[in-house]
DNA sequence: TATATTTGCTTAATCGTTTAAGCAAAAGTA
DNA sequence: TACTTTTGCTTAAACGATTAAGCAAATATA
């Protein structure tokens, strides 16, 4: 009943009298082999129930169809849906995909690196942990000659494609819909400013306040790891000012739960006396009470894109890899945490 | 600068004037390969910078020391820490993984089974979808003969390893606890019956009423999808009824958090008019107001034995794989949502 | 000293597929 | 008719590693 020895190419030959050769060229429906040829070799195999072995053609080939993905993790809502998205568009193209985690962590990304690199993927799609700095493990991508796409988490110096939303205007947005909102000072917690996207984000802040008229004051610009426990931190750390903010921007979704907590904890009244804004759309943000304002990060197109991206640079191997940033704009999406009724 | 062309056993052959054999031999520390010549490979091989393919070695050894794993999907706490426990386990027996997404599809997940094998996957550690019925599909993977591991989502009838919670128990340890804050009308929004885990949980539920001498009140109890939106809808009808219950036991915290955003909206004093108590221990399971009573489903031990029992099969080729459920027992965790201060 | 064993390598086959090169038969062209 | 071209296949060499079998030299044993 069960099957043990696999069928091969040379089974499905022998069975047919003719040689592997005409069989592989059957398979791929070349123009030389006749059409009854093909026939027969199709029905034979199905018979058999004929699998071609990935590891043989790869080998000889030269190319694995496979493609690595790096992200910091797995469980937030915008990498999972990168990943669908990605894995969407390769598989349609014969491309199967490789999921590694790097938890953050700059020495488990290195050997999730080496790790992909020794399956011999044709490729890798990568976000940066927050911890890497040094981009040497990146460069070995690269000097395999293999294309390397980075999405959301990059760094310009690599020189390779990178897929992200416009950072500094996302800023622009969220300032602008506060200021509309009626609200005169407004902090932000930021992420750290060497990770570039946190920078951006702190640039368009201070930008945007300059736009609006209002001045920066330093005691509301803070930099913080954007976890749970350090969005509470800093939210305290503003609530004891003396001159209080009257809204916040908080550059991560999880620390704006954060913050959100203490100003429940404290009955200060959101949005009427501090508006909230965080960063990310977490599917949490429109579950806790008040929902919570949050940028949308377009996680399927940027999936998409990162795709495609590969696919491209793949099938023109000889063009050189150079910086190609493709900049989504972002979506602001309003929620109780920053809409004051006006009556 | 760039090292196009990648070194192979053979480069290294050539540079030391030894056969490739000899090469392969000595990485691999044989010990008919005297110390001298091992030395001088392993120097070699690394002033080469010589990545062995391992595409090539697979092919030969009939082995790709790659497994794959299919859950319903990543963005789940409960799936991204058991899946990061089987990549622990497995990297260090030089394993790596294949992580695939159902999307609680069975059609995706029949792919991704294709897909997987495709690989030559040396093994499959896979999660059900909630759609899933068949086995056809699954009983492919046995007759492949590779090793196939099921946990938390199984199915007996596929004869083969699985690791789960103890569900049945699971609901004595909720019902235990209601009982204890002084609730007599517990009320359970469970999953479908046709999913075995569900089944169980409510069996648990049904039997620990009779345990406690609390009436079954067929009113409160429930199937459901489970999904946030349900567990609403759910908690409405339950609000809905003349009789209301004083507790609600939902069977996943998705569902859970939708009821109690009922109860908030409807002003109802939770724990003390409804006690609320969900399944999973999902993160945002800490962050709502109040937080939610949940059960811990050991996400770390079940993806390490399910690495561990992968591993057990893969050396012991001979040994015929049959029903081999490892359960654990759950935790429950009790937060504001079903602690009512005595005094 | 003669024989057996161990050491340290080489040779060559193999894994299953792809593909360049080749060749006879069929079909097309002059 | 005599040739070129096309069709439909076969042969055989790869891809890069592993490994069974073999063989000479070194070492051990009787």
């Amino acid at each position: 009943m069960i099957n043990k020895k696999k069928t091969t190419i040379k089974d499905i030959a022998n069975a047919l009298n003719i040689s592997p050769a005409a069989v592989s060229k059957a398979l791929h429906d070349d123009s030389r082999i006749s059409a009854k040829t093909k026939e027969a070799v199709k029905k034979v195999a199905k018979e058999l129930n004929y699998q071609p072995n990935h590891l043989a053609s790869a080998l000889r080939r030269g190319k694995s169809n496979l493609v690595g993905v790096i992200v910091p993790r797995t469980n937030s809502n915008f990498f999972s849906s990168v990943i669908q998205n990605i894995e969407e568009v390769l598989n349609k193209e014969g491309y199967n995909i490789i999921i590694t985690q790097s938890n953050e962590s700059y020495k488990k990304e290195c050997s999730n690196i080496d790790t992909l690199l020794f399956t011999q993927v044709d490729g890798i799609i990568a976000s940066m942990a927050n911890e890497t700095i040094s981009l040497n493990y990146y460069e070995k991508i690269k000097s395999k000659g293999i294309p390397l796409i980075l999405f959301d988490r990059g760094e310009n110096d690599l020189n390779v494609d990178y897929i992200g939303i416009n950072d500094y205007e996302s800023s622009h947005m969220i300032v602008e819909h506060l200021v509309e909102q009626g609200c005169k000072r407004i902090a932000h917690i930021g992420g750290y400013r060497r990770t570039r996207i946190f920078n951006n984000r702190i640039k368009g802040y201070i930008d945007a306040l300059k736009k609006y008229d209002l001045p920066l004051d330093e005691s509301l610009l803070i930099e913080s790891s954007l976890t749970l426990e350090d969005g509470r931190e800093k939210m305290l750390q503003l609530l004891n000012l003396k001159n209080r903010p009257d809204a916040v921007y908080v550059a991560g979704d999880y620390a704006a739960l954060g913050a959100l907590q203490v100003l429940n904890e404290n009955n200060i009244d959101i949005p009427n006396d501090m508006a909230l804004v965080g960063f990310g759309n977490e599917p949490f943000t429109s579950m806790v009470t008040p929902t919570i304002s949050s940028i949308n990060q377009h996680s399927t197109e940027i999936g998409k894109l990162a795709a495609l991206t590969f696919l491209e640079r793949v099938n023109n191997p000889d063009i050189k890899q150079t910086l190609n940033k493709k900049i989504l704009d972002a979506e602001l999406i309003i929620r109780d945490s920053s809409h004051v009724k006006k009556d």
